[in-house]
DNA sequence: TACTGGTGCGCG
DNA sequence: AAAGCGCGCACCAGTA
């Protein structure tokens, strides 16, 4: 009998999906002729084995799989991870996969209506990775053979694994979506902002505050919502702020300053979290926001579409589990401080670490006399800060953890010379651009006039704390994978639940099983049958300690997390 | 009418 | 108008 196939490589023929199977040599053992109506119940039965599916996007592949009903275990996206060696100071073959150009693909965001899903057709006009079956091959072969030759490919391994399951979770998560109540979101609305208007007009709350504002700007006509007039409308009343922003208004004394503010804040909340968000990101019980994993530069995730990770704090009592389900909202308490430490091996930090709060850790050691200063040295120490408060604190902090801050002033030393900076896991921060090097270098000619000097260590510094910091939040955004990578797996070990308890709004994966339903940089969202909860609380927990042990071994520390089991994802 | 850039603010 | 990183989105104003 022929070995199971340990890839199985997704990719079209003529426009019709067809598998090839690799064994673990990579050699192709089999190639099989699928239509998009039987590719899901073909990956089902091939699933068993356990392969790693390997595809040229998770996006468009995974969503109509799982839109059929069909999960899968393991994958390796090949636009993700082409991004990941292509930049990599681990990979010395990188310039086969520069000149694959084709593959520096922008993700596709895939349409939510699943009935239409296998109808769709890729020529309409989106720009996303190649998919025809020898592209995908050769491009997987390349990417292999960048591995192989790889300064540390264990490293790169578990990071292009991470990110891969990072493809299928954001697809999972949409798929599934994050319950939202509309009538809780209409009643906080209503609360805050007043009835919703009928017709074009402001909610009542809205509508007073723009009244006591123009009062106190002597100005019944003032415009609030363009900031030239506003400005202007300010400065007709003495109020000679330079900007329009909350920070700097509050400094002023005037009885206009406070209305505003508040007005301010409910404009904000009606046009970004409004009565028309609602409408159109609402629908059926779930939010199903648009996910793009590795869509910032460190590797964090960005979203499209819906503010998904920007929901305020104020709306988080609209989320809120189906009946007979609960919530476990859990977030990691001062993740990057963490992973600075371990990284840096600085068991003085880790030590301050220990436990729950590392800011009072600080405090306890001695380097630093309250928790507040600590918090604000330790963010100035990951983000560059050199004046105010946070500056001032930071040689305090130098001096009491000189291993990790060594780490943060080398990445900054390296970015500001214009050299590149990796990740834990080796993912490298973009070389500096042109118009950045001729900077450097017409700054450091003989006839260089001051203003080209000024310009370039202005510059410098820029990239400097952008280096500084992109070690330290792309490291945390790899642990954070990693702790969703390891949970996933956990929650699909469970055993279903009975179909009295099911929840089809979660989709047909999800519907009959707890199930991730928000990620936010630290803090995930399990959405789960109530009698499963113990389970699920273990597995969240363990998956962390998973997590930090897959990234950093034996080294001490600790990633405590704050969680909770509620109906609601509220925070206090 | 469609775009781009600036401003401001929500999240981590 | 943040100091000090990374984002997305709404809105307005100016321009094509």
């Amino acid at each position: 009998m022929a070995e199971a196939p340990l890839w199985i490589v997704l990719g079209r023929v003529d426009g019709a999906p067809v598998a090839a199977l690799l064994d673990s040599a990579g050699e192709e053992q089999e190639r099989v002729s699928l239509s998009d109506d039987r590719l899901p119940s073909w990956v089902a039965d091939r699933e068993a084995a356990g392969p790693r599916w390997v595809w040229s996007d998770a996006t468009p592949w995974y969503t109509r799989l799982l839109a059929a009903g069909v999960r899968v275990g393991r994958c390796h996206d090949l636009r993700l991870c082409h991004a990941i060696l292509r930049d990599s100071a681990l990979v010395v073959e990188a310039p086969s996969l520069r000149a694959a150009a084709e593959w520096d693909a922008a993700p596709v965001a895939e349409v939510e209506e699943t009935a239409t899903l296998f109808a769709l057709d890729d020529a309409g006009g989106a720009t996303g990775a190649p998919d025809g079956l020898d592209e995908t091959l050769e491009e997987f072969r390349r990417q292999r053979a960048a591995l192989a030759e790889a300064s540390d490919p264990g490293r790169l391994r578990l990071l292009l694994a991470a990110e891969s399951a990072g493809a299928l979770i954001a697809a999972e998560l949409q798929a599934a979506g994050l319950p939202w109540d509309a009538a809780a979101h209409d009643r906080i609305l209503t609360e805050i902002l007043g009835e919703r208007p009928a017709g074009g007009g402001l909610p009542a709350r809205m509508q007073d505050a723009a009244d006591r504002v123009r009062r106190e700007l002597g100005d019944p006509a003032a415009s609030l919502d363009s900031q030239p007039k506003l400005l202007r409308s300010l400065h007709r009343a003495g109020v000679l702020v330079e900007s329009t922003s909350r920070w700097e208004l509050a400094q002023h004394d005037h009885p206009v300053v406070a209305p505003l503010i508040e007005y301010k804040k409910l404009s904000r909340l009606l046009s970004a979290n409004g009565w028309a968000w609602v409408d159109e990101w609402v629908h059926d019980g779930r939010f199903r926001p648009v996910y793009v994993p590795g869509g910032v530069v460190t590797g964090r995730w960005a979203s499209s579409g819906g503010g998904a990770l920007q929901i305020p704090r104020q709306l988080r009592g609209a989320v809120r589990s189906d009946p007979g389900w609960v919530l476990v909202v859990a977030d990691v308490a001062q993740l990057e401080p963490r992973v600075l430490a371990a990284m840096a091996r600085d068991e003085k930090l880790a030590d301050a670490a220990r436990g729950r709060d590392l800011y009072s850790g600080i405090v306890d050691s001695g380097a630093i006399d309250t928790r507040q200063h600590a918090k604000v040295a330790l963010l100035g120490a990951m983000y560059g800060a050199t004046t105010g408060e946070s500056g001032r604190l930071v040689p305090r902090l130098r001096r009491a953890y000189p291993r990790a801050m060594a780490l943060v002033d080398d990445a900054a030393r390296v970015g500001e010379e214009g050299g590149v900076v990796s990740t834990w896991l080796g993912r490298s921060s973009p070389a500096p651009s042109s118009g950045w090097r001729d900077s450097q270098l017409r700054a450091s000619e003989a006839e260089a006039s001051g203003a080209d000097e000024t310009r370039a260590r202005r510059w410098a510094r820029d990239r400097g704390r952008f280096t500084r910091n992109f070690v330290v939040q792309g490291t945390a955004a790899e642990w954070a994978l990693s702790w969703l990578a390891d949970l996933r797996g956990r929650l699909a070990e469970l055993p279903p639940v009975t179909e009295a308890q099911t929840s089809p709004r979660s989709g047909p994966v999800f519907e009959a099983r707890p199930h991730l339903a928000f990620f936010l940089h630290d803090e995930i969202i399990v959405h789960t049958p109530e009698d499963r909860v113990d389970v699920v609380v273990d597995a969240v927990r363990d998956a962390a300690a998973s997590a930090g042990r897959l990234l950093f071994g034996s080294f001490p520390i600790d990633f405590p997390l704050d969680l909770k089991v509620s109906r609601t994802a509220v925070k206090d």
